[in-house]
DNA sequence: AGACGTACCTGACCGC
DNA sequence: TGCGGTCAGGTACGTC
């Protein structure tokens, strides 16, 4: 099948990303073809041709952003929205590309109801775009101007980097009054945590989803801190959660909804120390929440 | 300004 | 087997 993914919260998307470097970075994309007008917005005027004949120069991740930098001195930015998967094929023969063996592309490759974008590259190989919700979006950017543009202004720091530290979030979660679950899906507060790992990183740091934001004290935000950044690394060492259909490059899933403490464990007794509580699912600003009240404070 | 609800779109699943 | 209702990992926008 070659490679494939899906469920992108950041360490989805990273997976995703390293499954796309070693046939996107320092190749050119011989071909880009759509195949509607629009995802969640419409592709830019002439996306193709902008895209034909470039070199990506750097492959890299914003958020739940995938940036890729192109020769041209513009941007192709990938969000993958809900649904969206990238699968990559060889061209010709199966490869080893990386850490990563591509197998070749079935015919009908590209040609599926949902394939909306085929790119083509001299790796070589053939990275298909399928998205059945189309909240995705693909658009070109001038790279110097990407942090100005409206999607990435006012962004919160990258959670796995040396900036995210209880003193930025302490000062980043002072004064709200939206719940610790919500400030945390929050991407101006925090940049790439979806609702799964927002679970997961309040129940590894005992801290109830319910309290507001504002009255998290420093003491209980260094281990939420800690607790976020471990959880996030361990996804992605785990090749990501697959709750549907997703595979690594190997064709084997991601691995990570099997170390999954909360998520979607209503009514299931708590894996946690103290461990006699049951898992209860909440809804909070529309969202499924899911957390042990004995074990969150 | 900040917080909340809703819309976007399709498919899977559940109960009848 | 079919049908309607509900839910889903995200983001943007309108409204108070």
């Amino acid at each position: 099948m070659g490679y494939q993914s899906v469920m992108p919260e950041l360490p989805e998307v990273e997976t995703v990303r390293l499954g796309l470097e070693p046939v996107l970075e320092g190749r050119v994309i011989t071909q880009a073809r759509t195949r509607r007008g629009d995802l969640r917005v419409p592709f830019p005027p002439h996306f193709a041709e902008r895209l034909t004949g470039r070199t990506v120069k750097a492959l890299t991740r914003r958020a739940k952003y995938l940036l890729a930098a192109l020769d041209s001195g513009e941007t192709l930015v990938i969000h993958l929205g809900m649904s969206g998967r990238m699968s990559v094929y060889s061209e010709g023969k199966p490869r080893k590309l990386g850490n990563y063996v591509y197998d070749v592309a079935p015919a009908s490759a590209g040609e599926g109801k949902h394939d909306h974008v085929v790119f083509e590259t001299d790796a070589p190989a053939r990275i298909i775009f399928n998205d059945h919700r189309r909240f995705g979006l693909m658009t070109l950017i001038a790279t110097d101007a990407l942090e100005k543009d409206k999607m990435f202004a006012g962004m919160g720091t990258e959670p796995l980097s040396e900036g995210f530290n209880a003193r930025y979030l302490a000062e980043a979660l002072s004064g709200k009054k939206t719940p610790i679950k919500s400030a945390l899906l929050d991407q101006r507060v925090v940049a790439g945590l979806g609702n799964i790992y927002v679970c997961e990183a309040l129940f590894r740091a005992g801290i109830s989803p319910k309290r507001l934001a504002g009255s998290v004290t420093l003491d209980r935000i260094k281990p939420l801190v800690t607790a976020i950044k471990k959880v996030l690394k361990d996804a992605i060492a785990a090749g990501g959660s697959t709750l549907r259909d997703h595979a690594q490059a190997t064709g084997d899933p991601g691995n990570f909804q099997h170390h999954f403490l909360v998520y979607g464990r209503e009514g299931k007794p708590c894996k946690g120390k103290n461990g006699r509580g049951t898992i209860k699912r909440i809804v909070q600003a529309g969202r499924s929440t899911f957390y042990c009240p004995a074990c969150q404070k």
